[in-house]
DNA sequence: ACGAGCGCCTGTCGGC
DNA sequence: TGCCGACAGGCGCTCG
Protein backbone atom coordinates (compact mmCIF):
# COMPACT_ATOMS: atom_id res chain seq x y z
CA UNK A 1 0.00 0.00 0.00
CA UNK A 2 0.85 3.56 -0.07
CA UNK A 3 3.23 3.71 3.27
CA UNK A 4 3.82 7.03 4.94
CA UNK A 5 5.73 8.84 2.54
CA UNK A 6 2.68 8.24 -0.54
CA UNK A 7 -0.36 9.01 2.33
CA UNK A 8 1.83 12.27 3.37
CA UNK A 9 1.74 13.10 -0.42
CA UNK A 10 -1.61 12.38 -0.88
CA UNK A 11 -2.89 14.46 2.26
CA UNK A 12 -0.50 17.59 0.65
CA UNK A 13 -2.00 17.33 -2.63
CA UNK A 14 -5.47 17.53 -0.71
CA UNK A 15 -4.85 20.29 0.95
CA UNK A 16 -2.94 22.24 -1.28
CA UNK A 17 -4.16 21.47 -4.64
CA UNK A 18 -2.53 20.43 -7.51
CA UNK A 19 -2.45 22.01 -11.14
CA UNK A 20 -4.91 19.33 -12.06
CA UNK A 21 -7.29 19.20 -8.59
CA UNK A 22 -8.39 22.06 -6.54
CA UNK A 23 -7.66 22.18 -2.83
CA UNK A 24 -10.86 20.85 -0.66
CA UNK A 25 -10.14 22.34 2.44
CA UNK A 26 -13.40 24.48 3.02
CA UNK A 27 -15.57 22.80 0.89
CA UNK A 28 -19.36 21.79 1.60
CA UNK A 29 -20.49 18.21 1.64
CA UNK A 30 -23.64 17.67 -0.76
CA UNK A 31 -23.78 14.30 -0.36
CA UNK A 32 -21.81 10.59 -0.14
CA UNK A 33 -21.85 7.44 -2.11
CA UNK A 34 -20.58 4.06 -1.77
CA UNK A 35 -20.07 2.21 -4.32
CA UNK A 36 -18.51 -1.35 -2.35
CA UNK A 37 -20.19 -1.80 1.34
CA UNK A 38 -17.36 -3.10 2.26
CA UNK A 39 -15.43 0.37 1.93
CA UNK A 40 -17.26 1.79 4.81
CA UNK A 41 -15.80 0.24 7.79
CA UNK A 42 -17.74 2.63 9.99
CA UNK A 43 -20.40 3.82 10.61
CA UNK A 44 -23.62 2.10 9.30
CA UNK A 45 -24.52 3.20 5.16
CA UNK A 46 -27.32 4.36 6.76
CA UNK A 47 -26.13 6.74 9.36
CA UNK A 48 -22.86 7.86 7.32
CA UNK A 49 -25.01 9.16 4.46
CA UNK A 50 -27.68 11.35 6.99
CA UNK A 51 -24.66 12.48 8.56
CA UNK A 52 -22.09 13.78 5.94
CA UNK A 53 -24.23 16.26 3.90
CA UNK A 54 -23.21 19.73 4.97
CA UNK A 55 -20.39 18.87 6.88
CA UNK A 56 -17.27 21.33 5.80
CA UNK A 57 -13.89 20.16 5.32
CA UNK A 58 -11.51 21.76 7.80
CA UNK A 59 -8.53 20.04 8.24
CA UNK A 60 -6.34 17.72 6.40
CA UNK A 61 -3.75 15.22 7.74
CA UNK A 62 -1.65 11.82 8.42
CA UNK A 63 -1.26 9.72 11.16
CA UNK A 64 1.24 6.85 9.81
CA UNK A 65 -0.53 5.53 7.02
CA UNK A 66 -4.15 7.03 8.01
CA UNK A 67 -5.41 9.87 6.07
CA UNK A 68 -7.34 12.40 8.15
CA UNK A 69 -9.95 14.79 7.57
CA UNK A 70 -11.41 17.24 10.18
CA UNK A 71 -15.14 17.48 9.23
CA UNK A 72 -17.06 20.38 10.89
CA UNK A 73 -18.61 17.31 13.26
CA UNK A 74 -16.84 14.51 12.81
CA UNK A 75 -13.58 12.71 11.41
CA UNK A 76 -13.12 11.04 8.03
CA UNK A 77 -10.38 8.78 7.71
CA UNK A 78 -9.31 6.41 5.21
CA UNK A 79 -6.57 3.70 5.38
CA UNK A 80 -5.42 3.10 1.47
CA UNK A 81 -3.92 -0.46 2.21
CA UNK A 82 -2.58 -2.03 -0.82
CA UNK A 83 -4.02 -0.68 -3.44
CA UNK A 84 -5.97 2.55 -2.60
CA UNK A 85 -5.63 6.44 -3.57
CA UNK A 86 -8.03 9.68 -2.79
CA UNK A 87 -8.56 12.20 -6.38
CA UNK A 88 -10.38 15.22 -6.22
CA UNK A 89 -12.18 15.79 -9.92
CA UNK A 90 -15.44 16.96 -11.30
CA UNK A 91 -18.27 15.18 -10.79
CA UNK A 92 -19.50 14.94 -14.17
CA UNK A 93 -16.24 13.00 -15.29
CA UNK A 94 -17.49 9.56 -15.62
CA UNK A 95 -16.99 6.90 -12.83
CA UNK A 96 -13.57 5.32 -13.21
CA UNK A 97 -12.95 1.69 -13.03
CA UNK A 98 -12.35 0.44 -9.18
CA UNK A 99 -13.74 3.90 -7.63
CA UNK A 100 -15.53 2.50 -4.26
CA UNK A 101 -16.75 5.57 -2.19
CA UNK A 102 -17.39 9.17 -3.34
CA UNK A 103 -17.79 12.31 -1.28
CA UNK A 104 -19.71 14.97 -3.59
CA UNK A 105 -19.07 18.94 -2.83
CA UNK A 106 -21.38 21.88 -3.51
CA UNK A 107 -19.25 23.00 -5.51
CA UNK A 108 -19.13 20.21 -8.35
CA UNK A 109 -16.22 18.52 -7.65
CA UNK A 110 -16.06 14.93 -5.92
CA UNK A 111 -13.69 13.23 -3.54
CA UNK A 112 -13.32 9.37 -4.94
CA UNK A 113 -11.99 6.80 -2.89
CA UNK A 114 -10.07 4.64 -5.46
CA UNK A 115 -9.20 0.95 -4.84
CA UNK A 116 -8.41 -1.80 -7.11
CA UNK A 117 -7.73 -4.94 -4.36
CA UNK A 118 -11.29 -3.53 -2.27
CA UNK A 119 -8.68 -3.48 0.76
CA UNK A 120 -8.82 -0.23 1.83
CA UNK A 121 -11.23 1.31 4.68
CA UNK A 122 -13.34 4.89 5.45
CA UNK A 123 -14.56 5.39 8.73
CA UNK A 124 -17.13 8.53 9.81
CA UNK A 125 -16.22 9.04 13.37
CA UNK A 126 -17.11 11.87 16.31
CA UNK A 127 -13.27 10.96 17.55
CA UNK A 128 -10.68 9.80 14.89
CA UNK A 129 -8.87 8.21 18.46
CA UNK A 130 -11.20 5.02 18.47
CA UNK A 131 -9.35 4.54 14.91
CA UNK A 132 -6.00 5.90 15.80
CA UNK A 133 -5.39 4.55 19.26
CA UNK A 134 -3.72 1.39 18.74
CA UNK A 135 -0.93 3.13 16.61
CA UNK A 136 2.77 3.62 17.90
CA UNK A 137 4.84 6.82 17.47
CA UNK A 138 5.37 9.10 14.08
CA UNK A 139 9.01 8.16 13.05
CA UNK A 140 9.16 11.60 12.00
CA UNK A 141 7.98 13.18 15.13
CA UNK A 142 9.48 15.85 16.98
CA UNK A 143 9.13 13.87 20.10
CA UNK A 144 10.75 10.09 18.78
CA UNK A 145 14.11 10.17 19.97
CA UNK A 146 17.10 7.20 19.12
CA UNK A 147 17.00 6.55 22.79
CA UNK A 148 12.96 5.86 22.74
CA UNK A 149 13.68 3.74 19.63
CA UNK A 150 16.71 1.75 22.05
CA UNK A 151 14.05 1.09 24.93
CA UNK A 152 11.41 0.07 22.50
CA UNK A 153 13.32 -2.40 20.66
CA UNK A 154 14.92 -3.68 23.35
CA UNK A 155 10.85 -4.24 25.02
CA UNK A 156 10.88 -6.92 22.69
CA UNK A 157 12.53 -10.13 21.35
CA UNK A 158 11.26 -9.80 17.38
CA UNK A 159 12.69 -10.17 14.12
CA UNK A 160 13.71 -6.53 13.48
CA UNK A 161 11.83 -6.69 9.87
CA UNK A 162 8.21 -7.48 11.28
CA UNK A 163 8.53 -5.50 14.25
CA UNK A 164 9.41 -2.59 12.07
CA UNK A 165 6.14 -3.50 9.83
CA UNK A 166 4.16 -3.47 13.51
CA UNK A 167 2.13 -0.06 13.26
CA UNK A 168 2.20 -0.30 16.88
CA UNK A 169 5.87 -0.30 17.23
CA UNK A 170 6.01 2.33 14.66
CA UNK A 171 3.32 4.34 12.66
CA UNK A 172 3.89 4.21 8.68
CA UNK A 173 6.98 1.96 7.46
CA UNK A 174 5.44 -0.68 4.56
CA UNK A 175 7.29 -3.36 2.99
CA UNK A 176 9.56 -0.48 1.14
CA UNK A 177 10.68 1.48 3.51
CA UNK A 178 11.28 -1.03 5.93
CA UNK A 179 13.88 -2.59 3.86
CA UNK A 180 15.20 0.51 2.84
CA UNK A 181 16.13 1.60 6.11
CA UNK A 182 17.38 -1.35 7.08
CA UNK A 183 20.03 -1.66 4.72
CA UNK A 184 20.82 2.23 5.35
CA UNK A 185 21.37 0.91 8.69
CA UNK A 186 23.18 -2.02 7.89
CA UNK A 187 20.93 -4.59 9.80
CA UNK A 188 19.30 -7.45 9.05
CA UNK A 189 16.03 -8.28 8.93
CA UNK A 190 16.16 -11.25 11.02
CA UNK A 191 18.06 -9.73 13.48
CA UNK A 192 16.62 -10.06 17.24
CA UNK A 193 15.21 -6.47 18.41
CA UNK A 194 16.78 -6.77 21.39
CA UNK A 195 20.38 -7.13 20.26
CA UNK A 196 20.33 -4.15 18.96
CA UNK A 197 23.23 -1.60 20.33
CA UNK A 198 22.39 2.07 21.19
CA UNK A 199 24.57 2.72 18.25
CA UNK A 200 22.71 0.23 15.91
CA UNK A 201 19.48 1.73 17.40
CA UNK A 202 20.74 5.85 16.44
CA UNK A 203 21.53 4.34 13.24
CA UNK A 204 18.33 2.68 12.46
CA UNK A 205 16.36 5.90 14.13
CA UNK A 206 18.29 7.95 11.58
CA UNK A 207 18.03 5.79 8.33
CA UNK A 208 13.83 5.46 8.97
CA UNK A 209 13.67 9.21 8.94
CA UNK A 210 16.08 9.59 6.02
CA UNK A 211 14.57 6.65 3.76
CA UNK A 212 11.04 8.48 4.64
CA UNK A 213 12.11 11.99 4.22
CA UNK A 214 13.46 10.92 1.12
CA UNK A 215 10.57 9.15 -0.29
CA UNK A 216 8.29 12.17 1.05
CA UNK A 217 10.56 14.56 -1.35
CA UNK A 218 10.22 12.22 -4.09
CA UNK A 219 6.77 12.78 -3.50
CA UNK A 220 6.59 8.98 -2.86
CA UNK A 221 6.74 5.81 -5.17
CA UNK A 222 4.13 5.28 -8.17
CA UNK A 223 4.30 1.13 -8.81
CA UNK A 224 2.37 -0.80 -11.23
CA UNK A 225 -1.54 0.56 -12.27
CA UNK A 226 -0.85 3.02 -9.07
CA UNK A 227 0.92 5.99 -10.27
CA UNK A 228 0.77 9.05 -8.45
CA UNK A 229 3.26 11.18 -9.94
CA UNK A 230 6.32 10.28 -7.31
CA UNK A 231 8.95 8.77 -8.23
CA UNK A 232 10.89 7.18 -5.73
CA UNK A 233 10.45 3.74 -7.10
CA UNK A 234 13.21 5.11 -9.28
CA UNK A 235 15.23 5.10 -5.82
CA UNK A 236 15.22 2.20 -4.23
CA UNK A 237 18.50 0.71 -3.35
CA UNK A 238 17.11 -3.11 -2.09
CA UNK A 239 13.71 -3.21 -2.72
CA UNK A 240 12.72 -5.49 -5.44
CA UNK A 241 16.42 -5.45 -6.42
CA UNK A 242 16.98 -9.37 -6.04
CA UNK A 243 20.37 -10.16 -7.48
CA UNK A 244 21.24 -6.55 -8.22
CA UNK A 245 24.48 -5.29 -7.04
CA UNK A 246 24.50 -3.52 -3.83
CA UNK A 247 24.21 -0.23 -4.10
CA UNK A 248 27.29 -0.11 -1.61
CA UNK A 249 29.56 -3.03 -1.95
CA UNK A 250 28.63 -4.57 -5.07
CA UNK A 251 27.75 -8.33 -3.48
CA UNK A 252 24.03 -9.78 -4.92
CA UNK A 253 20.60 -8.65 -2.90
CA UNK A 254 18.66 -10.96 -1.61
CA UNK A 255 15.53 -12.20 -1.47
CA UNK A 256 13.63 -13.91 1.20
CA UNK A 257 10.49 -14.09 2.83
CA UNK A 258 9.46 -13.24 6.15
CA UNK A 259 6.50 -13.08 7.45
CA UNK A 260 4.69 -13.79 3.63
CA UNK A 261 6.42 -10.53 2.66
CA UNK A 262 9.11 -10.08 0.25
CA UNK A 263 12.82 -9.25 1.86
CA UNK A 264 15.37 -7.70 0.25
CA UNK A 265 18.48 -7.14 1.88
CA UNK A 266 22.78 -7.07 1.31
CA UNK A 267 24.17 -10.20 2.88
CA UNK A 268 27.75 -8.42 3.28
CA UNK A 269 26.89 -4.64 4.63
CA UNK A 270 23.94 -6.10 6.68
CA UNK A 271 25.45 -8.96 8.98
CA UNK A 272 23.24 -10.63 11.53
CA UNK A 273 24.83 -11.03 14.25
CA UNK A 274 27.36 -7.86 15.96
C1' DA B 1 5.04 -13.50 23.37
C1' DC B 2 6.12 -14.92 19.20
C1' DG B 3 5.82 -16.30 14.12
C1' DA B 4 3.37 -18.82 10.44
C1' DG B 5 -0.71 -19.34 7.53
C1' DC B 6 -4.69 -17.67 5.64
C1' DG B 7 -8.31 -14.57 4.01
C1' DC B 8 -9.62 -10.49 1.82
C1' DC B 9 -9.35 -8.75 -3.73
C1' DT B 10 -7.72 -7.56 -8.52
C1' DG B 11 -4.23 -7.39 -11.70
C1' DT B 12 0.32 -8.40 -13.98
C1' DC B 13 3.98 -11.21 -15.33
C1' DG B 14 6.75 -15.24 -16.53
C1' DG B 15 6.86 -20.11 -17.68
C1' DC B 16 5.07 -23.80 -20.23
C1' DT C 1 -2.72 -18.25 -27.69
C1' DG C 2 -4.26 -19.74 -23.12
C1' DC C 3 -3.72 -21.47 -18.54
C1' DC C 4 -1.58 -21.42 -13.93
C1' DG C 5 1.06 -20.10 -10.22
C1' DA C 6 3.67 -16.48 -8.01
C1' DC C 7 3.59 -12.14 -6.56
C1' DA C 8 2.11 -7.23 -5.29
C1' DG C 9 2.91 -0.82 -1.18
C1' DG C 10 -1.56 -4.18 4.39
C1' DC C 11 -3.49 -6.06 8.19
C1' DG C 12 -6.66 -8.80 11.18
C1' DC C 13 -7.54 -13.31 12.52
C1' DT C 14 -6.48 -18.15 14.25
C1' DC C 15 -3.40 -21.50 15.63
C1' DG C 16 0.53 -23.63 17.63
Amino acid sequence: MPELPEVETIATNLRNGTPDQPPIRGLVIDTGTVLWARSLAAPTLDEFLLRLPGQVVEEIWRRGKYLVLNLSQDYLLFHLRMSGDLLVERQESPLAAHHRLLIDFQNGYRLAFNDTRKFGRAWLVPDPETVLSRLGPEPLGAEFSATDLYQRLHAFHRQLKPLLLDQRFLAGLGNIYTDEALHKAGLHPLKISDEVNEDQAKKLWQSVREVLQEGIRHNGASIDWVYRGGDFQNHFRVYQRGGEPCPNCGTPIERIVVGQRGTHFCPHCQPRLR
